[in-house]
DNA sequence: ATAGGGTTAG
């Protein structure tokens, strides 16, 4: 009550959000909050005052910041240091005005504040510090740790250290860390925790997580923000299975972990897609008691989704209290991700419906559903949204949009997309050169990849997935084992199977059967399914049953539950004219109870996505489609097209077949 | 001094 009448003498700025975070901080911190008595009847109260700026100060918000700031003029005469009983609290208040100011970016306004402060501490020149390092403005930043070095009145203290670190948060500052690091050092407060911790820290943010390891190993004494500073920073760094690995290990040591070392270690399960793992995790969260945190739900809810299980996924999101920006773009994602593209749409628009503010990592996410079985307009109204709403800078959504553009047919609004955008990532390459590659361009494809080269973008092994995939169109085989070597003598990226695979198809298409046997004798690593499965492809495209045969059985090893094998040997007997070995080889397939998968089409007209499957009459006007496509197919013949027997389908009768074919 | 989310290929 106390705090929002204080407020509300202050100023409209102050939200009803930043109120209620203020509160929740406030419990956290257990410290009591209470009016001065002394300056009861007062509109003003330098406690909540300051608290408030500090508030504003970490969470950016710099409106409600200077609204405060205004309220404190108006009450200057508060400010007389000459009443001695008030030097502290006068303190108290322009150091949080300071750090607000230099924590929302505003380093003028902190100066200014700075440089009126009649009177000043350490606190006070580190604010200045880590508020310009933040910003990036080095050299004036070190510039004020001379200054105060200099003056005799301060030296730097282990706060200042932390608070300079806690700005090193960019490579490019590594530089400043490893100079505070030797400060460390010299002056021995290397076994200081929180020192050592905010060292931890920024070395990982600066992407040199061996350094940040080193500091954690040496450290004669851990707590729990030491080890969780590691697992996450490992785990943000993609490095998943050592990020599991040491909160497993923290496990059989003393120190005992606390809700965000779980969430960080929840996202490593997501990361290493190990749902065995994810789960054992719940189990010790259920058992701490953490399982009702917003982000712990949010971390399980993700692990769940990205380890394909979505059931699970959905338990946590029902059983959820409460649910924000965080969480629901976990859902989405889950939804977009695991097949269910509709869902994923239905749920995007109701996020719409009910008010809640879309933001850039929702809309990246629902632009991955597009080119499934999704309306184009719809796609289109998600780029307006994303114009309204000035995502037009962010990688993630501009690289989405080409993807969506690409996906639905619109090449053309791919490349604008590509050309507009001012800072373009590995993605975005790759997501374009897979545009033209998609398209059938693949001159084009390998052009964009000179260009990459020449802007000195580092290609990554989905380019050369693209790239191999654009080869294969052209039918330049060399070229794409060109690729292929490059790419881990030149790149140091090994290849995976989807590489292979994608060699295998080449060679196959090319009709270079007896190579591409050779080649997958000589591979370094198991061929698995994807390779077996070029293989036969390529077998039944060029009618080789001998190869054939050889593909079919491995590939019956790796995926004893597919109906690949059966059905691709299946249409090799049939160009072979082998009548016999087909109808054996089917009702071999159907005694195992394995149906081949439907192939289905989609056209979209009028905003409305129309599907079809072989020979379905289920559309309204399913009358007038056969009337259209007899058409078709009388002026195919005419124009001299034959059907390609050999393609003749497994389970249809020959009259039917001509037609299908 | 420590936490949960987003785009690419197949």
């Amino acid at each position: 009550m106390k705090v929002r009448w204080v407020m509300s003498k202050f100023n409209s700025h102050l939200t009803s959000s930043l109120l209620s975070s203020f509160l929740k901080n406030r419990n956290q911190n257990s410290r009591n909050l209470s009016l001065d008595t002394r300056n009861a009847g007062i509109v003003f109260n330098y406690v909540d005052t300051s608290r408030l700026l500090s508030l504003c100060g970490r969470r950016g918000h710099l409106r409600p910041g200077s609204s405060l700031h205004a309220c404190i003029i108006k009450h200057s005469s508060l400010f007389d240091i000459r009443n001695l009983d008030n030097i502290r609290n006068v303190l108290v208040v322009w150091n949080s005005l300071v750090f607000m100011y230099s924590n929302c970016g505003q380093l003028s306004y902190a100066a200014k504040v700075f440089d009126r402060m009649p009177i000043k501490d350490t606190i006070s020149w580190n604010s200045m510090i880590s508020g310009y390092l933040r910003v990036e403005e080095i050299e004036t930043g070190f510039g004020f740790f001379k200054r105060m070095h200099s003056s005799s009145d301060f030296r730097f203290d282990p706060a200042t250290l932390t608070s300079i670190l806690s700005a090193c948060d960019k490579p490019n500052l590594l530089s400043v860390s490893k100079l505070i690091h030797c400060l460390i050092f010299v002056n021995g407060y290397e076994q200081e925790i929180p020192v050592a911790n905010a060292l931890i820290t920024s070395y990982f943010k600066c992407e040199c997580h061996n350094s940040g390891r080193r500091v954690f190993d040496e450290m004669s004494q851990k707590n729990v923000i030491s080890w969780t500073a590691v697992i996450s920073g490992l785990a943000q760094r993609q490095f998943y299975d050592q990020s599991f690995n040491l909160f497993w290990k923290m496990r059989s040591g003393s120190v005992e972990p606390n809700s965000l070392t779980y969430s960080s270690s929840l996202s490593a399960c997501s990361g290493l897609r190990a749902l065995k793992e994810g789960r054992q995790v719940h189990g010790l969260v259920l058992k701490s008691g953490f399982d009702s945190d917003l982000c712990i739900e949010s971390a399980l809810m993700d692990m769940y989704s990205k380890c394909g299980s979505m059931e699970d996924a959905f338990r946590i999101f029902k059983a959820a209290a409460e649910m924000d920006e965080v969480s629901m773009t976990v859902i989405l994602v889950g939804l977009a991700q695991n097949g269910l593209e509709e869902e994923a749409v239905r749920f995007f628009i109701n996020m719409v419906k009910m008010g809640i503010d879309i933001d850039p990592n929702m809309v990246s996410a629902i632009l991955g559903v597009f080119g499934i079985d999704t309306s184009f307009a719809l796609g289109q109204q998600i780029h307006s949204l994303v114009i309204k709403k000035s995502f037009g800078v962010n990688p993630f959504v501009n690289n989405g949009l080409i993807n969506m553009y690409s996906k639905c047919g619109n090449l053309e609004e791919s490349m604008k997309v590509f050309d507009r955008m001012t800072h373009r990532n590995s993605v975005s390459w790759n997501s374009m050169i897979a545009a033209f590659a998609r398209h059938g361009r693949g001159f084009e494809a390998l052009q964009l990849y000179e260009k990459m080269r020449i802007e000195s973008v580092e290609p990554t092994d989905v380019t050369f997935l693209s790239l191999l995939h654009a080869c294969s169109h052209i039918g330049s085989v060399d070229k794409g084992m060109e690729f292929l070597d490059s790419m881990a003598k030149v790149h140091g990226i090994s290849p995976r199977v989807e590489h292979y695979a994608c060699l295998v198809d080449m060679l196959g298409r090319a009709g270079r059967l007896v190579e591409a046997k050779r080649f997958i004798e000589g591979l370094p690593l198991e061929p698995g399914v994807l390779v077996w499965q070029a293989l036969l492809g390529a077998c039944s495209i060029h009618g080789d049953s001998t190869i054939g045969r050889f593909a079919a059985d491995h590939l019956l090893l790796a995926a004893p539950e597919s109906a690949t094998p059966y059905v691709l040997m299946a249409n090799i007997y049939s160009s072979e004219g082998r009548w016999e070995e087909r109808a054996r080889i089917i009702k071999k397939m159907k005694g195992m109870k394995l149906k081949k998968e439907t192939g289905m089409s989609w056209i979209e007209l009028e905003n409305k996505v129309h599907s079809f499957v072989v020979g379905d009459r289920i559309h309204p006007q399913s009358e007038t489609i056969y009337q259209v496509l007899e058409e078709l197919i009388r002026l195919m013949r005419d124009g001299g097209y034959v059907p390609d027997e050999s393609f003749l389908h497994y389970d249809l009768d020959q009259d039917f077949n001509e037609e299908h074919l």
